[in-house]
DNA sequence: TCGCATTAGATAGTGTCGCTATCTAAATTA
DNA sequence: TAATTTAGATAGCGACACTATCTAATGCGA
């Protein structure tokens, strides 16, 4: 299904100057040029642009980013061990603005995986990001306590598990032709989309409780 | 305890420039001022402008959503049942751009709220990212199963559960004098403050139950 | 008391990010 | 053939979060 670049900007939704500009910054493969002024773009671009503003508006991530996890998508690397690994290094510190002192190891973060129980492998980046996270929240003064963190590490233990267990064992998975398949596609897509999903549910959840809990006839919000 | 405005920038690791910039733009009270071109500043500044960093390094949040925040900490509207949707309002559309289509109701987030008997309130800001963290997930080719969607409400519940059982009932809460106390206080600060906690558990939790999962002695062949 | 550093307050400049606009020459399509 | 579209290049823009500079007043130290 061959198309111009006015078709994919106007069947993504995207302005054409940022498909552009999107080729330009190496996020969107160049058509198969048949002249030259002219190229061809088929279904796989529209799905590897869709890709590209999941990545950036509901992940949050920065074009630089997005630009990493493709790259790790397309490598193909399929060695299903390796692959949380892999996604999260992809990611990188990219979430948050979260970086301490890169230097200092994260002994707190460490102590708390160790009183879990969970394995651990030093080099990942999300112990940082944990190590900074608790950090901040100390000095502003609502330190969580070990049964708040245990609380939250059971139910991330049992998001992780489903996440785990959504892996695609087939290689090619079943998502579009422009996205690679395979396991670490899947996770790298699933750690970063399903994020937003997480948090919103949080927040319901926590005005649920709170209606459950603090049940009045007349209606909170406004 | 008075400080210049020098050692107030000294002891929070922000630089002046930047300090006066926060004094500028209303997200740091002005010091109690002492001559034309004199001003003390004291521990509540100390810890407010931690809370400002805080809330924009860690929670992510832009400088216009971190006033949001002290706006909402300052009215201290301790109505323990409005809490959670001051909360909520305050943080807005914040987390992420997600924005949809505004006009159109969160057809699906409504559904699945219902699905799990939770209670709604329409106006929920959540809502809205739910809606479209499932939209662009459906795009990309990674739509969750219901089964998937349980498993991450049953675990956000667990998670708002350790939330609102958090909430200190006792007005002024144990937290710094920069800082309202109170229950919107807290539920602010848990709601953006704890979220990287959790997501950087989640990620680590994966790495556990991967290593669990695959557990080899030597490395994989290819 | 002299003199230098610090300060408040105002205004202007900087660097990054994510686009958006304009231009040119070639090719397509009507 | 004339109008439109395109690739590729270059330049501009607006938001954001600072950062720098200036002025006049003040503190504080010797």
């Amino acid at each position: 299904m061959s198309m111009r670049i006015s078709e994919l900007a106007q069947s993504t939704g995207v302005s054409l100057p940022t498909v552009k500009y999107y080729l330009r910054e190496g996020l969107l493969p160049a058509g198969r040029a048949t002249a030259a002024t002219q190229a061809d773009y088929d279904q796989t671009h529209v799905e590897r642009l869709r890709l590209v503003r999941a990545l950036a508006d509901v992940g949050g991530l920065s074009l630089t980013s997005v630009r990493r996890v493709l790259q790790t998508l397309d490598a193909g690397d399929d060695q299903v061990p390796y692959a949380i690994g892999e996604a999260h290094t992809a990611l990188g510190d990219a979430q948050s603005g979260l970086h301490a002192d890169p230097a200092a190891p994260p002994l707190r973060a460490i102590t708390l995986l160790q009183r879990l129980g969970w394995y651990t492998y030093d080099s990942a980046p999300a112990l940082g990001q944990l190590e900074a996270a608790l950090d901040a929240v100390d000095q502003v003064g609502i330190p969580p306590s070990d049964s708040v963190l245990d609380s939250y590490a059971a139910a991330a233990l049992s998001i992780a598990e489903t996440d785990i267990d959504g892996i695609p064992l087939d290689q090619e998975g079943a998502h579009g032709a422009g996205i690679p398949g395979g396991a670490v596609g899947f996770v790298v897509l699933a750690t970063v989309l399903y994020e937003p999903i997480l948090l919103a549910l949080r927040r319901l959840a926590q005005a649920h409780v709170f209606a459950q809990r603090y049940e009045e006839p007349s209606r909170p919000g406004h």
